[in-house]
RNA sequence: GAGCCGUUAGCUCAGCUGGUAGAGCAUCUGACUUUUAAUCAGGUGGUCACAGGUUCGAUCCCUGUACGGCUCACCA
């Protein structure tokens, strides 16, 4: 950054000014004996007269700073929060506080003294002494507005961490989250595990993959779309609950919902099917709200929701029926075909009476499920894991869940039926085979391991990103992604 | 991939109909021992994203490029 060489030099100056005093500006270590909340709880009683009996250490990045010739206030931020300090020439020494002087916001001071009040009531470390921890050379941004540059807050995510505070909340949350979810989990009898990032066979999920090449065993390999073949060949090895929280790359376009590579909750639980998934996953979410926020009812944008338990729940046909006005019950795939056609959704005109539906479900439907919704019963030539409804074959046992318009999780009874899956896997070779780059690959070990036996098994996936999105209030995934996917800057 | 919008000092932003750029904060100098957007006085700081074009003259109008945002498409 050329534009900022005259304030980075004038900070190297000062590195050098205070080097010279014999100081290092860059030691090994800090023992506070405090953080900044712990000032605050421990010695929130106190009145204007310091605590002597009491010195403490704390330690930070000084945020602001305000000279008064022979004293100095600032403000130091730490891991929980600030604290002010009070800098005397009188009680830290001459030459200290020269070198103290030489100290501009965004260094990492440790700072030694005791507790007191301020005149105008503010908790406040009167400091004895100061060592400079960590010399910051690149100045921040203005500290009344922060740093509001959406590029910049993403390329440059500390810089962002440092100044909005409202940004590490968020991502406090995210983590809070994941462990909530992951304690409910754990005490259900569920195990966490790790299974494959790098496979040689892509599935679970219809998208492009990314690839990679492994030299060794002179093959390629891909990113993992989904972790679900894994998962279900655990539980034909004999572990009943499993989950895994993946990082799933899927090759595909970025917007507001999606980025390159994503964090995904699948479980998969033995012998349930799908309404019991539907239950636990009603309750994980509403318990998630509950632990985060102490509620199940919350804001999103412009939206009020309530994660409270039962969520509505309507098969896809009748979803279709109810917001698209078109029956596809008793309609032949031409019929439907035309009035889908007719109503303005794109088609190419070779698709299944069950493509045709998903399509009016994706425009018509879709957009439209703000509260907490369980989409049911699936057409099964967009299903290929899922098993078939009893009833009636042409459907599947499968339900996706949408809040705010968003999908936020993809369920089924899982197909355990070795022979089925194989010819689900053929007609996806075929779709393959007929250009469609997002169809599945057969994989022969995952249909060796359904011929031994899977009991039959409830399967589950959570977006955990679009998750926090609705948890977090974020209108964008980029807002939940620490550090999402972004053009090279030059 | 398409459309619309944006890119001006380290940061946040102004800049009218085309006449070679401003503010606040930050920074620097000086004053100041209870301030907190400290205050007061005085300074420094710009390839107006980049490259072309039109024009006597372009931050401003036109074209292209890069990056970003939003919307749509693709996509769960």
């Amino acid at each position: 950054m050329e534009e900022t060489k005259d304030l980075i030099q004038q900070r190297r100056d000062k590195l050098d000014e205070i080097r010279k005093f014999g100081v290092e500006p860059y030691p090994h270590k800090y023992e506070p004996t405090h953080t900044s909340s712990a000032i605050h709880q421990d010695f929130g009683e106190i009145q204007e007269t310091p605590d002597d009996t009491q010195p403490i250490r704390v330690a930070g990045r000084i945020m602001t700073k305000r000279d008064h010739g022979k004293s100095s206030f600032a403000h130091l931020q730490d891991g929980e929060g600030r604290i002010q300090i009070y800098v005397r020439r009188d009680k830290v020494g001459a030459e200290p506080y020269k070198i103290y002087r030489r100290f501009d916001s965004g260094d990492i001071i440790g700072v030694e003294g005791v507790v007191f009040r301020t005149r105008t009531g503010e908790l406040t470390v009167l400091a004895s002494a100061i060592q400079l921890l960590s010399k910051s050379i690149r100045p921040l941004p203005e500290k009344w507005h922060g740093l509001q540059d959406k590029q910049t807050r993403y390329r440059q995510r500390y810089a962002d961490l440092i100044m909005n505070p409202e940004v590490k909340d968020v991502f406090l949350k995210r983590t809070q989250i994941v462990q909530a979810i992951r304690d409910m989990l754990n005490s259900q009898g569920f195990i966490e595990v790790e299974t494959p990032v790098l496979q040689p066979i892509y599935g679970g999920a219809n998208a492009r993959p990314f690839t990679t090449y492994h030299n060794t065993l002179e093959q390629p390999l891909y990113l993992r779309i989904a972790n679900e073949l894994y998962l279900k060949r655990l539980i034909v090895g004999g572990f009943e609950r499993v989950y895994e929280f993946s990082r799933d790359f899927r090759n595909e376009g970025m917007d507001r919902d999606h980025n390159p590579e994503f964090t995904m909750l699948e479980l998969y639980q033995a012998y349930a099917d799908y309404h019991q998934i539907m239950a636990l996953t009603e309750t994980l979410i509403a318990d998630t709200s509950e632990i985060i926020h102490g509620t199940t009812k919350i804001h999103y944008q412009e939206h009020d929701i309530d994660f409270t338990p039962p969520w509505r729940r309507v098969s896809m046909v009748d979803a279709v029926r109810e917001y698209s006005g078109i029956d596809p019950g008793p309609l032949s795939p031409d019929e439907l075909y035309t009035a889908a056609v007719n109503v303005g959704v794109e088609l190419v005109g070779d698709e299944t009476k069950g493509k045709v539906i998903a399509e009016l479900f994706d425009a018509f439907v879709e957009p439209k499920l703000i509260q907490p919704t369980f989409i049911m019963d699936h057409p099964i030539e967009v299903s290929p894991f899922a098993k078939k409804k009893p009833e009636n074959p042409e459907f599947v046992e499968r339900f996706e869940f949408f809040i705010s318009g968003m999908e936020v999780g993809n369920a089924f009874s899982e197909l355990n039926d070795p022979v089925d899956q194989r010819q689900r896997f053929l007609e996806q070779a075929n779709s393959l085979a007929a250009g469609d780059d997002e169809a599945f690959m057969m994989d022969e070990d995952y249909l060796r391991a359904l011929e031994y036996g899977m009991p039959p098994t409830g399967g589950l996936g959570i977006g955990i990103d679009r998750l926090t999105m609705l948890l977090t209030n974020q209108y964008s995934i980029r807002d939940v992604i620490l550090f999402p996917q972004m053009r090279p800057e030059n």
